[in-house]
DNA sequence: CTCAAAGTTGAGGGTATACTCAAATTACGG
DNA sequence: CCGTAATTTGAGTATACCCTCAACTTTGAG
């Protein structure tokens, strides 16, 4: 028998009110009893729609990020310009969402669990997006150059933005875009 | 009256075993239970002699960076290469204590106690470091011209060592000499 | 309607954590 | 030695967390 009604609208209401707990004050504030709180549900009811506290974090965290994508379709069509200026708008729109996405990154090492295979399948296929950018920005690149380039690059950025959550005042957008002009 | 030789010598085993502890497993092997165990000590001792946790694991870490310092008498003789030399050698000699920092600087924003001032103070000076010796290399170069480089080739190398921790596979001194031969 | 499956409840299990403190013990200058 | 202050003990406190489960209610296709 199909799913009912009542159950998508649950799952939808545990999904919204994890995405707004981690909007407002990261993973912190984001407990299983801020979530069924928030959501007016109990934890059993969570457990019925979702393996982990981490299932349900990590797919809010997903959705933000494909929230930005220039080119979601895969067409092809994004220049670097568009995907550095996506890059750039994740960070500076959703700042708790993006610390999540880093602490869960460096912490996924030690649990075996997969989430770093995701984080890293994830940044492959960044990297990928940002080469082929270049490739076709620049037919004399070789694939491998591109693909050096765009590592450097992302590298870059995700520094400048590791840099800027330990500092607010600083200037996230202007760094990085010196970087992307510099590297691309 | 001053302290006594055994509170001394504990502070040292307090310090070993943390510092142990942090290497081997990182931030989640390295529990309060753990480090008394392993330094043969209660955890009254422990409270006798520091302030909590996480001082003893700052301490740790801090020692670490400074263990790899190419000069650590500030005396201003260190070129970029120099700088980068380190930066990649603490990276691949310590690489738990690496992820250790990076996740205490992205989590301290969290937590108002002072942590995340400290590293970015830490981070402001080794970017004074780095502008410094580019400065020196090349004399036309403005100071802010200089920060900025400096800035930006320090973003492009935590993003880097970030990306190693989600891969060790990466091949992380090639794309980090490589990007600071782009940014110098 | 019926009724099986889907969904919900909510108290509490299990476990781990950092940290405290009054009392006992030890170090060591005088 | 003596006495004081440094050190150590270790059983506990306080707390927070994720998650479970058996009983109950609601849904909606046939």
């Amino acid at each position: 028998m199909a799913r009912y009604q009542a159950g998508i609208r649950t799952e939808a209401r545990i999904v919204d009110a994890t995405r707004s707990l981690l909007a407002e004050g990261g993973l912190e504030a984001t407990t299983l009893k801020a979530i069924c709180e928030e959501a007016g549900v109990k934890a059993g009811s969570f457990y019925n729609l979702f393996d982990s506290k981490e299932a349900v974090v990590m797919r809010v965290v997903r959705e933000s990020i494909d929230a930005v994508d220039p080119d979601p379709d895969g067409a092809g069509t994004d220049t670097v310009d568009d995907l550095v200026a996506a890059f750039i708008r994740f960070f500076l729109e959703q700042p708790e969402m993006a610390k999540v996405y880093v602490i869960a990154a460096v912490t996924a090492e030690a649990t075996d669990n997969g989430a770093r295979r995701r984080f890293l399948r994830h940044h492959l296929r960044r990297v990928e997006r940002f080469a082929d950018a270049m490739a076709r920005h620049d037919e004399t690149l070789t694939p491998d150059a591109a693909t050096m380039r765009a590592e450097i690059l992302l590298g870059a950025l995700d520094g400048l933005a590791f840099r800027w959550t330990i500092d607010s005042s600083f200037e996230f957008e202007k760094f990085a875009l010196e970087a992307a002009s510099r590297l691309s």
